[in-house]
DNA sequence: CCGGAAATAT
DNA sequence: TATATTTCCG
């Protein structure tokens, strides 16, 4: 099992190391855990179990919290009150429940909560807290900035950050009824709008490269077969030989391609003879590459002469079928696929039958099948690490609002300085990256990345009540935020046309100049006024019990690094031993 | 035909 | 470099 040191810098950034988090809770024992599961995820918390109390301390100690969490049921004030109060500080709330309520849990969105969670929360929800935080006059992004800087060669200093004025709404805003500026959200200002735009991939990418007698990747670079001697390169310590692109080769001048081409062959006649046991079945899938790569080249120029059509002669039965990029949609059709034939007939074959679409092949189903599985796998695992190991698939009510975040980060990068910026996003089934890169003279350098995972993966089963089963979330879109609204339905009509979101490489990366910035803290000014607090001092039976469980809490010690999930757990125990001893021995 | 795993492609 | 897809293999 991962180790929790090693589980904490994957999923929260060093820069979010320590986010201080306002937790509060009237229950005591979920209090008490969840501090210790936020703790464990490396954030710095606060806790108390009043409303009160926590609107008071947010206002005493301006900009100290960034992110506040909160049981949805608050004995002492009405949750309405409460969101509206700490919203005129600019703090992102995030809700909990014990109970999953759809109706609520729009609500509380709808009033600018920014995630609702149900309870038991899990640690694997809590690893991504941080992309709710405000970060409004900090200087983290800043350092985040600085440190991608440093390292990155002697130029990185000029890269000072980034300037925007270009006003553009974010890609994601055009969405209707799925928004995050929906009725009622208090959240981020269009009108001042941000600048940075969602890279799409172009359309038809691949297909119509380079057609020159060498394949794509050889005509960019030089490429040369080695023997794969390098003892570093463990993986690769079994293959006899492989291909590997060399860059400086490239820059030297006097190498000619005929020069390259005649190194290959010897290098090849050199691993035969090094490598006799497999060296029938690699010279096999060698003149197999190069006879595809011919073949596609002639296809190629066909195509382009006749007039650039991505799209490939499905007819000729033996053509080489095109690479697969499982989209969403077509994952989709796949979930359906094995949820209507139920797991035991969901089989390569079947799978495709049901799917009924006609340019991909059994095998591609079923190596997707694979991948899927396996990412299955890798969730229930997950899954096992929560602290309630009896939860549910999965409690996310809400998703997370990505842009929020993106937002804050840029508005700090705008008062950086000048340079291009470039935002993009990768995504697939299961999981979405977005990228906030900073060009400059060719150079780029990686500002920030977000990962989102995408929820409710499981075809079966509905992980929210927002989502049908077997839909893939997607980043952006808010489940059923127009209630009439079928998110499928605006799902397909809004992507089907889109490359759907393959960015990769900087190849495909389309940088724009901006320059000057009006966003800046418009999210954070919204709020001045605040209303006086009604600071009750009342203590409430669990304060006593409290002091002594963070006593003791200490006396254990089990914030110390090298923790791992068990020490947890066994904290856990002792944890709800002591609470009953407290009960029964008042 | 299948699923696991190596090999490639992006 | 890390993933996504394809291909190999029993």
């Amino acid at each position: 099992m991962e180790r929790m040191s090693d589980f904490v810098s994957k999923y929260v950034p060093s820069f979010a190391k320590g986010l201080e988090i306002l937790l509060i809770d009237h229950d005591a024992i979920s209090l008490v855990i969840m501090a210790a599961m936020l703790e464990q995820c490396s954030y710095k918390v606060t806790t108390t179990n009043q409303a009160s109390v926590a609107l008071s301390m947010i206002r005493e100690v301006e900009n100290h919290f960034r992110l506040v969490m909160a049981n949805i049921n608050m004995p002492d004030m009405d949750m309405l009150s409460f969101l509206r109060a700490s919203h005129q500080k600019g703090v992102p709330i995030i809700l909990m429940s014990s109970e999953r309520n759809a109706e609520v849990a729009d609500r509380a969105l709808a009033e600018g909560a920014c995630l609702v969670l149900t309870k038991p929360v899990t640690l694997d929800e809590l690893k991504h807290l941080w992309q709710h935080a405000c970060w409004k006059n900090v200087n983290l992004v800043e350092e985040s900035v600085q440190l991608n800087c440093q390292g990155k060669g002697t130029r990185g200093k000029e890269f000072g950050g980034i300037k925007i004025n270009e006003t553009t709404t974010l890609p994601w805003s055009h969405l209707e009824g799925n928004m995050i500026k929906q009725a009622g959200r208090v959240s981020r200002p269009h009108s001042g709008g941000i600048v940075i735009n969602l890279i799409q991939p172009p359309t038809e990418v691949k297909e119509t490269k380079e057609a020159d007698g060498l394949s794509s990747s050889a005509t960019e670079h030089n490429v040369r077969e080695h023997v794969a001697t390098d003892a570093k390169d463990k993986k690769r310590s079994k293959r006899k030989s492989c291909i590997m692109i060399d860059d400086q080769a490239k820059q030297s001048e006097n190498t000619s391609l005929e020069e390259l081409i005649t190194t290959e062959s010897k290098t090849k006649e050199g691993s035969k003879a090094k490598l006799p046991i497999r060296e029938r079945k690699g010279k096999k899938r060698e003149e197999r590459s190069k006879l595809n790569s011919e073949l596609e080249n002639f296809g190629s120029s066909m195509i382009t002469e006749k007039g650039k059509k991505g799209k490939r002669n499905t007819d000729s039965s033996k053509e080489k079928s095109s690479r697969v990029v499982w989209d969403p949609s077509l994952h989709h059709k796949f979930t359906t696929a094995i949820s209507v034939l139920g797991d035991k007939k969901a089989q390569p074959k079947t799978i495709q039958q049901e799917m009924n679409v006609p340019h991909i092949t059994t095998r591609q189903v079923a190596s997707h099948l694979q991948k899927y599985k396996s990412e299955v796998q890798k969730i229930q695992d997950n899954d096992t690490i929560s602290l309630m190991s009896t939860s549910k698939a999965s409690n996310i009510h809400a998703i997370t609002q990505f842009p929020s975040p993106l937002e804050r980060q840029s508005s700090l990068l705008c008062q950086k300085g000048h340079g291009k910026i470039d935002l993009r996003v990768t995504s697939n089934p299961w999981s979405s990256s977005y990228y906030i890169n900073n060009t400059k003279e060719g150079n780029t350098i990686q500002v920030a990345k977000m990962n989102l995972p995408n929820l409710s993966y499981a075809p079966s089963k509905a992980a929210s009540p927002c989502l049908p089963a077997g839909m893939v979330q997607f980043p952006g879109l808010r489940p059923q935020a127009n209630q009439n609204q079928d998110l499928a339905s605006v799902f397909n009509s809004k992507y089907q046309n889109e490359p759907s979101i393959r960015v990769g490489n900087a190849t495909n990366s389309k940088t724009f100049e901006t320059e000057g910035s009006q966003y800046i803290d418009a999210v954070v000014n919204q709020a001045t006024a605040v209303g006086p607090a009604d600071h009750d001092e009342t203590l409430s039976e669990y304060d006593d019990i409290l002091r002594i469980l963070e006593e003791d809490a200490e006396d254990f010690n089990y914030l110390s690094r090298g923790q791992t999930i068990d020490d947890f757990d066994k904290y856990c125990e002792w944890l709800e031993k002591t609470l009953d001893a407290k009960d029964n021995d008042p």
